[in-house]
DNA sequence: CCTACTCGTGATAACCATTCTCACTTTGGA
DNA sequence: TCCAAAGTGAGAATGGTTATCACGAGTAGG
């Protein structure tokens, strides 16, 4: 683990809300100035690769990410309105991974859920 | 519906499995050979608001799609190894849209599974 | 017939998020 | 300390997708 991996993660673990890679780049320049591009992209690649981050669409063409646990199975729960983030178990229950359906052999899935948090539902609020 | 338009979701009907727009535009050049990628991906924006085209997932960087009837709501199972389709219920149950969630109301959500068919199954394959 | 307006089309240019290149530095174990 | 492997960053390149824009087909009204 370097520096600038630890930087990207601490950048990481302040967002309490979906973002992108640039909004990624300009925190992790709070702790480590110099940090390139290249580099948040590729702390990027390895963290999610390691489940400690996790797309969950894109706004402007742009990919969203949100900083996860590498805890238990879950999923996440995003505002579509202000970006806000819930982890939520796996509603699958049963239906686990490497069960089967349809004649297929189910190895992993994407689940998200959209919608609004109890801050936004209340005003009349829609972003992006 | 204009001719170009018919032309790709007729194309779009000739696959079984997952595919590109590359795909789709190829596809279509068989019934359409003038036909622009242009039109072929503002066909596709149309379909896809349309619910008839649904992304799941993207290969080496280009959006995959799956053709997909207007009927019920459902979500889709792919084979990683083949690009095979299975149309699936929604898992979610009595979870459905509109319901809430962590204090969220969940307006939708994004569901795919990924696995091998039956056919991959059999055989070590793999791809992308 | 005209005119005006709308909409789809397609060749092409532009966009821009992401990836690649490459010379250099850092890391962590022996 | 030494070294091979991995990480870094400025900049160039990539390439899927979108924006432009001139054009033609349809349509309604007169
Ligand atoms: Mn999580
Ligand atoms: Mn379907
Ligand atoms: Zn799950
Ligand atoms: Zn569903």
């Amino acid at each position: 683990m370097t520096d600038r991996r630890r930087s990207v993660a601490a950048a990481a673990d302040g967002f309490a809300r979906a973002f992108t890679v640039d909004d990624l780049i300009a925190a992790a320049r709070a702790h480590s100035p110099g940090i390139g591009i290249a580099t948040v992209y590729r702390a990027v690649a390895a963290m999610e690769g390691a489940g400690a981050l996790e797309r969950v669409g894109s706004r402007d063409g742009s990919a969203l990410y949100v900083r996860c646990s590498e805890d238990e199975h879950h999923h996440h729960l995003v505002c579509t309105a202000c970006g806000a983030v819930a982890h939520t178990p796996c509603p699958l229950g049963t239906n686990m991974p490497d069960s089967a359906h349809e004649g297929f052999v189910v190895t992993s899935h994407q689940i998200t859920l959209y919608g609004l948090c109890a801050a936004c539902a209340g005003t009349g609020a829609v972003r992006g």
